[in-house]
DNA sequence: GTTTAACTACGAAGTTTTTCGTTGACACTA
DNA sequence: TAGTGTCAACGAAAAACTTCGTAGTTAAAC
């Protein structure tokens, strides 16, 4: 039986959505994509890095000198479990609380209202 | 210039649940209703609310000698605050988004999705 | 071949969060 | 009034997370 994965750290996830958008990548390449929004130490990513991979987050591979590190979990089931957390712990499992309180804090587009909309039709569809 | 308020830890999370739940109440109510769910020892939650009331997110009557504490912040401010926030860091501010990997964490009933509908319909009223 | 630059590994300090034991005050009760 | 239970305060340990300096290795540049 597999352990259910833990949920990455602030600073895991930053990392990780790094992974995600980029691909492969090396330390310094991760390094200076976190550079453009936040001062942190080459060591400190690497050390994150080393971390992430002991805990089976991220995984390496050492065939060249910079290793090249890549995500280990997809992006949809991180963010499926951190949503779900989230809904569990802080909306008591209430989808719609959650949806109004997240649309409360920002002006959302027709356009992004109209996208959730589908999404409840194309969820509707799929649930029966 | 008023602070923006931080986040609440997890611990702190689950203790103003209680509050805004119950209302004010004493350690040992707090500490009653925590029990259900999870073990903590008396002292932790004594600790965890002393320290809550020095940030200022609940409030203390001493006037008793059991002390009586209340949520000095409003669930729904707190609630967008996560949402908020977990919005921009995991979502990059896609509600669409956040709104189906919540919903792909679990079975969501027809009503539920209503609810949702509805929830989108008043939004939009409102928004213009 | 020596210096310089890019890397990893490691240890450890710093910070924040969580947890609880101990102490002393107070109040109820036998 | 001696004993028992409840309570707040405090300190501090433990755990989790973040950050970085130093050392040592390899490769590239001079």
């Amino acid at each position: 039986m597999k352990l259910s994965p833990q949920k990455p750290t602030t600073s895991e996830l930053e990392i990780l959505r790094v992974l995600w958008t980029r691909g492969p990548s090396t330390v310094r390449e991760v390094h200076d994509s976190l550079k453009e929004t936040k001062t942190l130490g080459y060591t400190t990513v690497l050390k994150l890095l080393q971390i992430m991979t002991a805990k089976g987050i991220v995984r390496r591979n050492e065939t060249e000198r910079a290793h090249v590190y890549q995500a280990g979990v997809p992006a949809a089931q991180t963010k499926r479990q951190l949503a779900g957390d989230m809904l569990q712990r802080v909306f008591e499992g209430s989808a719609s609380d959650l949806m109004m309180h997240a649309l409360a804090g920002k002006r959302t587009s027709r356009e992004e209202i109209e996208e959730l909309r589908r999404l409840l039709d194309e969820y509707e569809r799929n649930r029966r």
